[in-house]
DNA sequence: CCAATTTCTTGCCATAAGACAAGAACAATC
DNA sequence: GATTGTTCTTGTCTTATGGCAAGAAATTGG
């Protein structure tokens, strides 16, 4: 299992089967229980986890004291928090379980050694950047341009996990409403 | 002025004198009138210009067809659509002078040269990367806590360059409401 | 299996922002 | 400097969402 999901994350025309072997070879098992703290905010991060099952997201604090989800991570996505990883500050989220699961995380120091050293790992995480960069612009557009409803609906077809799994608050916060908001939302679809 | 930009831009602990010599060199000049379009969409991005004096803007269409900005660029800036530069699709933004300005282009397979040669631009692309995607995040959890009106004072408190320049209709799509509501909250503002 | 706690729904009223439209101010061009 | 188009303001009315609060439903822990 641990070659098939590693092969497919770190896939790349410039990563060539023994790069992708000694990748895979420098990450270690790791599992969790639902509603255990993954990354703990404050401190900086070490690592991070590519997930082989199990639902995980991410929240802050707004400055009133609300939780505000930013981000659920799902099967063969990355968890991390690059601010803290590559900038070694200390985390500013919290990452927290949302069901049991496993998956496979790699030490920062390991990381940038074959980071330097594989020429394709380092294109490999600037499309990786790329494609993160670009789903948050599209967040900020579509909070813009989308209603709430509108915006439900597309996780609904899209993340239906992220519906099964996680309680209303952290969907409604995600999307930028109250639970409230969202109860109606949910109501009115039917 | 070229050195003083340039070294200012590619500063990294990595990058020695030499590696930065070679970096600028890799530069040339460009200039532009107001109102000109510097990258238009549809195209495959090949090339990123680095800011010397201006304001550009960059803005795409949502399904209604309405115009959005989705970002500004001032001095020192990076002008670039990362997705179309790295990973080699059309562009989906213009990129269109609010003023006349001027800057630095580098060339794409110049960059890719220089990226897998020097090791600390990889290091500093990276750190590039980080901090314009905490950007991104940072905005859209502004757009779900903060009202119209914070962040249009919080533009005009740190990027006001922005609000002098650019007319109230792209301020507006680009914080996400209409032109008559921040017509309102400007009035409000006094 | 019951008590405690959390999660979700619903009602009522308040508010920020939108839609549309008319006109004023401003800028650009000949 | 008159004409034309763009940008900005203002008014009226509508709508999506929020704030608060009460109770229902579901989940969790002994």
């Amino acid at each position: 299992m641990k070659e098939v999901i590693l092969s497919q994350v770190y896939q790349h025309p410039l990563i060539s089967a023994e790069d992708l072997r000694r990748i895979i070879d420098a990450h270690h098992p790791r599992s969790f229980k639902k509603g255990e703290l993954i990354y703990k905010r404050g401190k900086v991060l070490n690592e991070y986890l590519v997930l082989e099952n199990g639902l995980i997201r991410s929240y802050t604090h707004n400055y009133h004291g609300d939780e505000i989800t930013t981000d659920f991570f799902g099967q063969y996505e990355v968890v991390i928090e690059v601010l803290s990883l590559f900038q070694r500050t200390p985390l500013q989220e919290d990452l927290h379980a949302l069901t049991d699961g496993c998956g496979w995380t790699i030490q920062y120091d390991t990381f940038q050694e074959l980071y330097h050293t594989i020429p394709g790992l380092s294109e490999w995480g600037r499309l990786w950047m790329t494609n993160k960069l670009f789903q948050f612009k599209q967040k900020s557009i579509d909070i813009i341009t989308q209603s709430a409803r509108a915006r439900y609906l597309d996780i609904l077809t899209n993340k239906p996990q992220i519906i099964r799994h996680a309680p209303l608050k952290q969907i409604a916060s995600f999307l930028g409403i109250t639970d409230t908001s969202l109860s109606r939302i949910r109501k009115d679809i039917g």
